[in-house]
DNA sequence: AAACTTTGTTTATCCACTAGACAAACTTGA
DNA sequence: TCAAGTTTGTCTAGTGGATAAACAAAGTTT
């Protein structure tokens, strides 16, 4: 059915709109509000007593005058209630407790190895358990629990497919709605990343980003026209399986040449082992072991850090000349290694990608590092929860 | 500025609800329309009633009765208005008249060989005049003109840079629009084929659309969520230059290995006349004379085209990875050699996109063969003129 | 202290959509 | 053949939300 289009909606787009206004540019007068949103005033004062009302605005008193009578200052009331979001990883679980600004209120992590399918539902169980009794007494509660998984989540969120976790067709989401009661967002890690950063992180003045999600694999997270991007299923962005060596090396997945067997983190472990490079006195062999080696200067591992810079160049590259992007993420566990693959990486893509492209082109590292992916699926949270609210 | 909502706004909305369910489902009852928009039934006649005014619906007389009073059925009234579509190609310029709906009423070809910019635009104005002066009287007359170009184009229609064309930075667009008078629309010929296919052709089921424009060189088009996607500066597409061998054949764009090194008309030729294969009587080596070579089953002609499905194949699977699409569209020149790259093509997606991918994903070749540049900026020129003049 | 400014509320008006009544036109079935 | 029922399309009254303009309140400026 398409949409109609009456009162309603335009009330509640309005709502919206000032809403979203006095998130932006807190605090703000109602008088401002109208000004910036094109409004009339009016209008923007009955919103306004209705989203108090609501407890979503609150008022701050009087701020500076410009010449006449003082205005009402509006803040966000941004611990109108709370959000859980988790990053499920493929040996981790992070959890976090937001308020309705991504503030971060409360943090919780697992670690584990090899754990069963029931034993990371029980350990999830755990974490949002502790996070919610420390949620501070607020008019909504936790309004949503949101899940970062790696792996593939159809539009309905059903886990269809997580090799690294030995997943397929996991209903996690039903059975944590049916704990809790309240809604619950399955997302992909890497669009979850990407959202994240897009909201609270580095992203927040782009329309068109590209979040590259390097960890054991690589993910893609796509924000096009200020939206995520999901594809018809649900399934974009598995660019780690994408050709970059026609006859390379054998990928699971199928195909041959796949970038991620060529800059993911597993790729440089592996080429780490077979220079039989060694971490100090026993350690294991690790991402961040290799960057305590790269900090010492140790000329072999600098060297792979650059040569990985340059295959994550190769795919970024392909990446930029399909989707004319305006900003480029690095992301997940790989953004540790910045200052070793940065300049290798930057040469690649200003090498090889179209001049065009490159006239407002930016490079950034994740901001919110190890925190975007449960920052994203939080936002995603509150932002189901403000649409549904304002409806009303 | 932030989009506010007024009744205005609504009322364009719903008016344009209307037009686009008569074009659709024409011929349509005002009840019908009624129904299926979920609009009252008196907003919609007051609507169509409006349209009528405008010329832009018509009455066809009365309908089946289906146990009532019989209803009166609405046409969408295509002749109110014409467009016209413009492929400018390397070394053709083909242009189209077309009434609202895209059906062709004429057509104007012509073929060149190096032509200097302004020899360009000779022939680009007497087309226009020709096409211009065969549409039949109507209340609209010709209501835009639209041109596809083999090069990147900004937002803001300056070409920016099209390089079969040895074109820098063009204004074509206030050219014509300063001779002509009514809207220009330049576009990039494969965005312009993607839309052409999602409006008039194959793909006009579907919503997450990659158009891959095989000629010269390797053009993509993005459908995405049933919106062509152009990019941050409107340069999305520039696929053909996406490494699928790293340290492969040097590129004139700077990088190695490009995808149009392998898989374009060009490859393909360069790689026949390395085999030193002769068509027959001296004719020249072209795509055509291939193709007539292939249909007498020539052997070493057959695995040239089967080898280029391939190398098709191999960033089609790349573009399937990253996108998860719902339908590939090979068009352009290379479109006509369906027969001999289908299935080393499709070969090549099924055993290396990811299982998940596959589940709803077609692949067609072009329905518009080599009209569907015309017809995508043609469709571009229609939609901009309606929806100004629905505002009104 | 008078004049001017700015803020925020209130009031009257406008506009588009909706529900429901109604007339017209047709079908069905006794 | 005609009464009852159905469907279509228009008309009217009512509703809800936006706007413009008036106005009161609370400032600043001269």
């Amino acid at each position: 059915m398409n949409q109609t289009w009456n009162q309603h909606v335009v009330k509640k787009e309005n709502k919206t709109l000032v809403l979203e206004k006095v998130k932006e540019k807190a605090p703000i007068s109602r008088a401002d509000v109208a000004q910036k949103t094109g409004l009339n005033k009016g209008t923007v004062s009955s919103l306004v007593s209705e989203l108090i009302t609501e407890q979503l605005i609150d008022e701050s008193g009087p701020g500076e005058s410009s010449g006449g009578r003082r205005p009402v200052m509006l803040l966000f009331n941004q611990l109108a209630g709370f959000s859980i979001g988790i990053d499920l990883g493929v040996n981790y679980l992070l959890g976090i407790l937001t308020d309705l600004n991504g503030n971060i209120i409360n943090e919780k992590k697992v670690n584990y190895e090899e754990f069963s399918y029931q034993e990371i539902v029980d350990q999830l169980f755990k974490i949002i358990d502790v996070l919610t009794s420390s949620a501070p007494p607020s008019p909504y509660g936790v309004v949503g629990i949101g899940i970062g998984v790696p792996g593939i989540v159809s539009k309905e969120g059903e886990i269809l497919f997580a090799p690294n976790l030995n997943w397929k067709r996991i209903h996690l989401k039903q059975v944590i709605e049916k704990q809790y009661e309240i809604p619950v967002i399955i997302e992909n890690e890497a669009n979850a990343g990407a959202y994240g950063e897009k909201k609270f992180g580095i992203g927040q003045k782009f329309e068109d980003i590209i979040y590259v999600s390097v960890g054991v694999g690589i993910g893609v997270g796509l924000i096009l026209n200020g939206k995520l991007y999901k594809g018809n299923n649900g399934f974009s962005g598995e660019s780690g399986h994408m050709t970059i060596e026609i006859n390379g090396l054998e990928c699971r997945c199928g195909n041959n040449g796949c970038w991620e067997l060529y800059a993911s983190e597993q790729a440089l472990l592996r080429r780490a082992e077979k220079l039989k490079i060694q971490p100090p006195t026993g350690e294991e062999l690790t991402l961040q072991t290799l960057n305590l080696l790269a900090e010492q200067n140790d000329e072999k591992v600098l060297r792979l850090f650059e040569e990985n810079g340059d295959y994550l160049g190769v795919g970024i590259t392909n990446i930029v000349n399909t989707f004319n992007p305006n900003q480029i993420i690095i992301g997940n566990r790989m953004s540790s290694s910045e200052k070793w693959i940065k300049s290798s990486l930057k040469n690649r893509i200003d090498k090889h990608t179209l001049k065009q492209h490159q006239n407002d082109l930016k490079i950034d590292y994740s901001q919110l590092t190890t925190h975007s992916t449960a920052l994203g699926v939080a936002a995603f949270t509150i932002e189901n929860f403000l649409e549904v609210d304002i409806k009303l």
